[in-house]
This record gives C-alpha cells, sequence and structure tokens, in this order.
DNA sequence: TAGACGTGGCT
DNA sequence: TAGCCAAGTCT
C-alpha cells in the first residue's frame, strides 16, 4: 500500500482477499499484474448493470459480448437485432442508447471509448454513475462511484439520518473523501461489493466488514435501518386488453413495433389497447376468444391484462403477422411472454 | 424536478 | 403475499 488512506487499504485488502469473479472484470491481482479491462466490456457490463442485479445480468453479457465482441461490431448490428437481444433485462431504454452510444464512440471517437469523465458523461446512457465506474474500472481514474450500494455504506459508516433522495448530495460528498489516488478503480468495485455482500440492505454482516472498528451507524445501533427513505406512492391498478392473432395454414403471428419512446419502447409486442385508459381497438376484425388474464408489475403501476386471440386471415390495420420460423418468444418483453404462454 | 421506465429474487 | 430492492438515466 503507498499512498492509500487506512480505510480505502483496508477495503482494498478485503477486496484482494474477497473479490468475486464476473465475466467482465479484472481481478485485482491480474490487474496489479498489468492487465488492462477492455473499456467496452466495462461499459457494457455496467449499463446492464443499472438497475439490474448481477444475476440477472450474467448471461446476457456473455450473449452480447459472443454476438458482438467489440464497440465496432455492436455499432454495426441491427437495431432489431439489439433489442431482440436485450429482451427480458427490462429498462429498454438502455438497449436504445447502448445502440446511440456505440455509434457515437465509433463516429465520433475513433472507436476507443474515451476516459474522461466530462466526455463520458455527454455520451447517451451514461449518467454520473456510469461515467465514474467506466472512468475507475476501465482506466483506473480517481472517479468516484455512487450507486445504491456506496449510498448504503456511506449513510451507514457516517450514521447520516437524513433520508434519501435529500440526502444523495451528501453522501455524493463522503464517498469522493474516501475515494483513494492508489488503485480506484479496484477500490470502486470494492466499495459496491462491501455493500453487495456484506452491508446489506437488510440484516446486514456487520462481523465481517473491514469497517467494522469505523462505522458511526453500528456504534449508534442503527445501520441495519439506514439509509432512511421517503415513502414511495403507491401503484395504481391499470386494465387493458391484447391481442394475439395467428393466421390459419402457415401459423404466422401478428406482431406490431412499439413507439420508440414510452413503455417497452422500441420492442416487439402483440397490439394493444393503451394501458393508462387509452381504448385502442383491435388490429383486425375476427372472432375474439378471451383466453384469460394477465397480471404484471411495472415499476409504478399494476397491470391486469385481458387476452383475446383468434384465427384470422383479415389483414391487419396495424402490426404485421410474423411467420412462425422466425418467431421467438425469448425476443419479447416480459409482459408479452406471459401473454404468449396463455396460447402457446 | 419528480415521475417514467422492467424485471426477478427475496422476505 | 405484497412490498422492497438491484452497479441509474432521461426528460
Amino acid at each position: 500500500m503507498t499512498d492509500t488512506a487506512p480505510l480505502a487499504g483496508q477495503l482494498l485488502a478485503w477486496y484482494d482477499r474477497n473479490h468475486r469473479s464476473m465475466p467482465w472484470r479484472v481481478p485485482p491481482a491480474d490487474r496489479q499484474a498489468g492487465v488492462v479491462p477492455d473499456p467496452y466490456r466495462v461499459w457494457l457490463s455496467e449499463v446492464m448493470l443499472q438497475q439490474t442485479t448481477v444475476a440477472a445480468v450474467r448471461d446476457y453479457f456473455r450473449r452480447f459480448t459472443a454476438l458482438w465482441p467489440t464497440v465496432a461490431d455492436l455499432a454495426a448490428a441491427r437495431d432489431e437485432d439489439v433489442m431482440a437481444e436485450w429482451a427480458g433485462l427490462g429498462y429498454y431504454a438502455r438497449a436504445r442508447n447502448l445502440l446511440k452510444c456505440a455509434r457515437a464512440v465509433v463516429a465520433d471517437h475513433g472507436g476507443q471509448f474515451p476516459s474522461r469523465l466530462e466526455v463520458l458523461r455527454q455520451l447517451p446512457g451514461i449518467g454520473p454513475y456510469t461515467a465514474a465506474a467506466v472512468a475507475a474500472i476501465a482506466f483506473d481514474r480517481p472517479e468516484t462511484v455512487v450507486d445504491g450500494n456506496v449510498e448504503r455504506v456511506m449513510a451507514r459508516l457516517h450514521a447520516v439520518e437524513t433520508p434519501l433522495p435529500t440526502v444523495k448530495p451528501r453522501l455524493t460528498e463522503l464517498a469522493a473523501a474516501l475515494t483513494p489516488k492508489d488503485r480506484p478503480g479496484d477500490y470502486a468495485q470494492a466499495v459496491m461489493d462491501l455493500g453487495a455482500t456484506i452491508c446489506t440492505p437488510r440484516s446486514p454482516v456487520c462481523g465481517l466488514c473491514p469497517w467494522m472498528a469505523d462505522c458511526a451507524g453500528r456504534a449508534a445501533g442503527i445501520a441495519a435501518s439506514l439509509p432512511r427513505k421517503l415513502a414511495k406512492p403507491a401503484k395504481p391498478v391499470r386494465h387493458g386488453q391484447i391481442w394475439i392473432a395467428t393466421r390459419p395454414g402457415d401459423g404466422a403471428i401478428l406482431l406490431e413495433q412499439r413507439p420508440d419512446s414510452g413503455l417497452l419502447g422500441g420492442m416487439a409486442g402483440f397490439p394493444s389497447t393503451g394501458w393508462d385508459g387509452t381504448d385502442l381497438p383491435a388490429p383486425l376484425r375476427a372472432e375474439w376468444q378471451t383466453v384469460g388474464e394477465v397480471r404484471h408489475t411495472f415499476t409504478h403501476f399494476h397491470l391486469i391484462l385481458t387476452v383475446l386471440a383468434a384465427e384470422t386471415m383479415a389483414s391487419p390495420l396495424r402490426g404485421q403477422f410474423q411467420p412462425r420460423s422466425s418467431f421467438s418468444p425469448a425476443s419479447l418483453p416480459t409482459v408479452m411472454r406471459k401473454a404468449w404462454s396463455l396460447i402457446a
């Protein structure tokens, strides 16, 4: 250890012993031996990990990097292929911005990710967190990552009782004050690992924490109750209808591309009414049969969807029939897969 | 600036 | 079960 402050040093020592293996991660020993992370893989993993668990991301990351090994490959991909590969991971604006960002890196940065925070921050889908994560992890620059883990760790370490989101700027300051100049990339991953495995939201394992002796929240006996958060508004229940039309003979299925903005933006799906009271007509005339009901909860509302099905040769007013052979429910958002499962 | 934006796992 | 929670960003 060189000029690293004591707390950062303790955490890095813990990380060296306890780091978790992930497909996008360069282990600390390899990094110190001179292995340099691939900024493309760091960026891709960080975008996938936004509001998403490591377990959910692993297979998506492997598929994306197998299909598109470099940012230039991704930039050259077809939009619908990328959206289909992202299906099921959620927050689909991330996939749209992923493509925009890849194309901007190729068009404006010679296919090389920029290393400076301010430049990264200008790219689509890269906010304060992801810019800091790429700068720190991919380029070992002393930037401070502040995600939900870091907020929680800082709130507890300093016994901050003011609720989120009000207190976020203060927690950011506290996190910045601890960020070392030495090994900032490993340090960024270490604080997040600490939050993910030791300083967990419920039942933190304080006895195993490298910062146990310095933790004001633990000393005050309030660690597990931090960070405080303002109450969230209740989710309303919304209703809608969705139509699954199949064509007799070849079994083609009626799908439509959703608008680029809004819920499930840019994704393929079965035609439906709006889910906010908007009353759209069926996509074609047919003998519709109610086949069941789908319940799905989005971030801000519960949805109850009546699923109607029909076989018809009629021409659709919207959407287009897709050959059965090229239809894969895996390329649809989860709520659409649920509807499909009622007739499949 | 507060609300929109997915999903699956855990308690 | 119903709610909370996850390596946030955009508008």
